[in-house]
DNA sequence: GCTTGTCAACTAACATGTTAGAATGCTAGA
DNA sequence: TCTAGCATTCTAACATGTTAGTTGACAAGC
């Protein structure tokens, strides 16, 4: 077993930046720690070495630790310790099929609502993307890309949508993190986006949705692939059967 | 103001029968309570009644309002208290998007990959909800009811969605204990049940996801009409604006 | 070598003590 | 009577001590 045991940094966020009580700054700055794949899958959380770091006590950690289980991110074991939860192509499956769900219900309803300055707003965002790619900046697409999304979903006018559609998939975000985008998949992805639009804008709300079906269905093929790359980020274990949440 | 100020009972679910660890099952049983309205929407929770009610002390119940907190079923004001949250249409509405949502993808999706055994088991939960109202039990109509909408989730494969699902639309669930269903209604549910029911076994994913929404549709305007008969459980202020989740 | 049992070390879970900020009520002043 | 300021008394938030269950290593027996 070459697992990445015990293996926990310091390279946490610093806790300054962030706003908000205690034990929520603690648990962002965790957070974006797993998310951007600086604690790896597997790894073994402790509380001492965090506390330490961020000059803290146990107990906004325990706080944390315990947001980041009911979201998946962290398996802990009573009474044993707490792992970084690895990735599992089932649960990323499921990942998908909820970011989906949501991400239908909502161009249909923006379709059926949208304002011209929504319209506007949209525009500007593909105005955005194609900028950035002209100038080759990969991280800043990858930004520009979910705040696309985002905006969909903040035209909802449904102001929990947007954190709960981050929260459900947020093993797959994870998986995200590792595709490379190849310049041509940027430039569909931007062709994907642009079909969106013209369909929301255009009040086809029929169109829209299958405009964003496919856009969402590039991405489970290219993560499949990527557990024949990266295989000691997965996890073989069909079930982690957690308490309920 | 005649809030039902710091009104906190003794009316809390034992916890013995509760499995898991302690912090799970306060949690389990103050959310029973929140979701039963025995804590009714705007009183004040307190901790330590509710430890001298259970015999714990304060670490497994602040763990437990944490989780609640997240849920939205308490708003939780720093350095100040913790109060049941009202209910809002406009979340109640959102949660109804997200139900919405989440059903219909569901139902397509059972409908493409349905097996024999599961036709049966729908079949019985039908046979089960008309038993249960020639003998005019109303509750156990409800559980059957959502068991139904269960079952559905389970046949999607994806072992969180019926978490996932009962957690986005837990301030839809208060809201749905309020609704004294007429036999009248009952009827209606249970067409709509079978009309679901068909157009899955049938392989109509359109049909299904029509049949869904119609269902679905039922819920919202007879939840308005509770504003209007119930005005005291529901809060006026337009945006309880809590932090991110 | 392989199993099995014991023990030490470690961790989450739980209990309890402390701190600081918010709300409330009282009182003094107008 | 009303208001401003103060003090009391709440509470959540945070810190820290204690308990009990799990794990892994090592040794004894097969």
């Amino acid at each position: 077993m070459n697992r990445p045991r015990h293996i926990d940094a310091d390279l946490l966020r610093d806790i300054g930046s962030i706003e908000g009580a205690l034990a929520h700054r603690v648990y962002v700055s965790i957070r974006s720690a797993i998310l951007a794949l600086d604690f790896p899958p597997g790894a073994n959380l402790k509380k001492a070495p965090i506390c330490d770091r961020l000059g803290v006590s146990r107990a906004p950690v325990t706080d944390a630790i315990t947001r980041l289980a009911a979201e998946g991110l962290v398996d802990v074991v009573p009474q044993s310790g707490t792992r970084i939860s690895y990735l599992s192509i089932s649960e990323i499956r499921e990942g998908v099929f909820l970011r989906e769900a949501l991400e239908l219900a909502t161009v249909a309803k923006v379709a059926r609502d949208l304002t011209e300055e929504q319209a506007r707003r949209l525009s500007r965002s593909l105005r955005l993307q194609e900028l950035l790619i002209e100038d080759e900046d990969v991280s800043g697409f990858y930004e520009a890309d979910e705040a696309f999304h985002g905006l969909l979903m903040e035209f909802t006018g449904y102001g929990r949508l947007v954190a709960i559609a981050q929260t459900v998939s947020s093993q797959l975000s994870r998986a995200r993190m590792l595709l490379l985008p190849t310049p041509g998949r940027i430039a569909e992805t931007i062709e994907e986006h642009r079909a969106i639009y013209t369909a929301v804008r255009d009040r086809d709300e029929a169109g829209a949705q299958d405009a964003m079906r496919h856009h969402l269905g590039q991405l489970m093929p290219r993560i499949e692939n990527l557990e024949l790359t990266r295989p000691e980020l997965f996890n073989l274990a069909p079930i982690p059967a957690r308490e309920a949440r």
